[in-house]
RNA sequence: UGGGUUAUAGCCAAACGGUAAGGCAACGGACUCUGACUCCGUCAUUUCAAGGUUCGAAUCCUUGUAGCCCAGCCA
């Protein structure tokens, strides 16, 4: 090998540094703690997934993948007074749709209930939990302070024997809500709130969503989370930042049930996004006051939002690589999400002419009823895309700011008396114009040099600019929606009295758009690269058959600036 | 006068005692049948601060500072 290629190599292997908890894993791996890798993405299902959710399934699909493991699916289901079925259905529908496969492990944490129960037994048998009558105000005062410790429970020296048949009791629906929970018996002056005789069990006669009627007592999240965990095999469990200090509790719990390789806790940042709501209440709150059309609003960025407005689940992977995984606090750029969409789409879509404001060209040397069929490859880099053929007539649109009547410096498109190539036509010279008596431009008229035809290799001269442009007898009218970031990014997303600056140009519609014959037959998620103006895609919940919508998935890189 | 945790450029983020990767954004320039793309170039003498150890510190020690999380019978 030769000294050039060495380098060349070198050059090309991307360098690629484990995140924290890679490196976790390989130490675990080769110390023997595990000798394989078993991960889970758990949501409790009361909502739907967003963009944040999409980094924690990714990493742990993806950790499962690097390390030849397994990645289980998990609906964290312990509370029914909040949990839905149709939540169920929707997570797995985006999981699913960004591609991470849990096989047939699909899991409840519902189905644990039995196994839970007989944990609590165990606890209570060896002395590690406890019946407790104190109503939650009173727990809350025994519970002590963030400064200042708790005291325990005058019912936390009961024996086991009447521990067991009260928690008997409980189970079989002898008491109301809140009339008593289970206790973890550790230590009421830990400086650590969560070891403060943790509830671990709670009475809620209600109808869950999976199990019915059958139980009325359930387990509490720092619980239960870790006997799924244990009965799933799962190695490294990962979750967000906020669990960190409940690791000792998870900790302990898999201690004092004997778990054998006990799964182990990883906690990493959440991902935020700059001058974006995730908040669910501020998104309930949209909703609710109609400034979005509902949760899958493309304005949003729940999974199924960015999947309405044209994300692909490749442009979402390659996103969450970006990001990286770490435990600072990030609140990355939105321009990183459109770099990611951008790049995955450049190459894919097909790129069509598209006039977004119409302006009527009239080409006055061209004969009234010719119409010409030209070539025009659908993605000059991607050669397997092929190429299509478009109809050229005398009369067509062209963009309004593509036609100046007074350009200013290094303007290159049309004025009068400039040149300009219509894509993948011919070169057109303006000579004139017309104005209503408002001193609107109505219509624009130049002539056409029929040498300059695209593809013809003329290089006579060169022109400065290329316009893009429709034919107005052949043209498709839709309606495309041009969507900004919903919330004022000069102000910052909160006003000082909690109120959500809402930018009034989120959204933009725009009826009259023309596009190429073509994109008649798009369906819904079809996406275009519509040249010069940004990708867009079908929206699959607003086009009718006459009439398609286009959502903009974003914008191209920069226009004509002063 | 609680505990946990984080701190590297406008934004992410590597570096694991050996002399500050990479990406996004931005800004120059070249190219262009998309002012896109691509290409080339610029962008931390310094890692929250101040001390200390060391031949050598973003990494180790000390003392501070700032941010985030925790007092649900939510997850």
């Amino acid at each position: 090998m030769s000294a050039e290629m060495k380098n060349n190599n070198e050059v090309n292997e991307e360098v690629v540094s484990k995140n924290f908890i890679e490196l976790i894993i390989d130490k675990d791996l080769a110390d023997g703690v595990y000798d394989t890798v078993h991960t889970r993405f758990p949501p409790e299902p009361n909502g739907y997934l967003h963009i944040g959710h999409a980094k924690s399934i990714l990493l742990n699909y993806g950790l499962a993948c690097k390390y030849n493991g397994k990645f289980n699916m998990r609906f964290d289901d312990t509370n029914p007074t909040k949990e839905k079925i149709e939540f169920v259905d929707a997570i797995m529908e985006d999981i699913t749709w960004l591609g991470a496969k849990w096989e047939d492990r699909l899991f409840y944490a519902s189905d644990y209930f039995g196994d839970m129960y007989e944990a609590a037994i165990k606890l209570i048998k060896k002395g590690k939990a406890y019946v407790c009558d104190l109503t939650s105000e009173e727990i809350r005062e025994y519970r002590g302070t963030l400064t200042e410790a708790g005291k325990d429970s005058p019912y936390r020296n009961r024996s086991v024997e009447e521990n067991l048949e009260l928690f008997e009791a409980m189970k079989d629906g002898k008491y109301a809500d809140g009339e008593k929970v289970l206790r973890a018996k550790i230590d009421m002056s830990s400086p650590n709130m969560n070891m403060r005789d943790p509830i671990i069990y709670r009475v809620a006669h209600m109808t869950h969503h999976n199990t019915k009627d059958a139980w009325c007592i359930y387990p509490m999240y720092d619980f239960a989370h870790p006997i799924e965990d244990a009965i799933e095999h799962i190695t490294h469990s990962i979750c967000t930042l906020e669990f960190e200090d409940h690791r000792p509790l998870y900790d302990w719990v898999v201690h004092e049930l004997e778990y054998v390789q006990p799964p182990k806790q990883i906690e990493f940042a959440k991902l935020y996004l700059k001058n974006v709501v995730t908040g669910k209440r501020y998104i309930k709150k949209l909703v609710e006051e109609g400034v979005v059309d509902g949760w899958d609003d493309p304005r949003l960025v729940s999974i199924a939002a960015l999947r309405r407005r044209g994300f692909t689940p490749e442009s979402i992977h390659r996103f969450v690589e970006l990001c990286g995984v770490s435990k600072a606090n990030a609140t990355v750029d939105y321009g990183m999400l459109e770099y990611a969409i951008r790049e995955d789409l450049k190459s894919k879509d097909m790129r069509v002419m598209a006039v977004l404001d119409p302006i009527k060209l009239i080409i006055d040397n061209y004969p009234e009823d010719k119409v010409e069929m030209l070539d025009a490859p659908n993605n000059v880099e991607n050669a397997e895309l092929g190429s299509r053929k478009i109809p050229f007539r005398k009369e067509i649109y062209i963009d309004r700011d593509d036609f100046m009547e007074e350009p200013p410096k290094k303007y290159f498109r049309l004025y009068p008396g400039n040149e300009v190539r219509l894509m993948h036509a011919y070169f057109v010279k303006c000579t004139d114009f017309v104005k209503d008596e408002n001193g609107v431009v109505t219509e624009v008229h130049c002539t056409y040099d029929p040498e300059t035809k695209s593809g013809s290799g003329f290089t006579g001269r060169k022109v400065k600019g290329t316009i893009h442009w429709v034919s107005i007898e052949d043209a498709v009218q839709v309606e495309a929606r041009l969507y900004e970031n919903i919330i004022d990014e000069e102000k910052g997303v909160y006003n000082e009295d909690g109120s959500m600056n809402i930018n009034p140009n989120s959204l933009k519609v725009l009826p009259n758009c023309f596009v190429e014959p073509i994109v008649k037959d798009a369906k819904p998620y079809d996406s275009f690269q519509f040249v010069r103006q940004g990708y867009f895609c079908v929206d699959n919940k607003d086009s009718k058959p006459e009439k398609l919508v286009f959502n903009r998935v974003v914008s191209l890189k920069s226009s004509f600036k002063l």
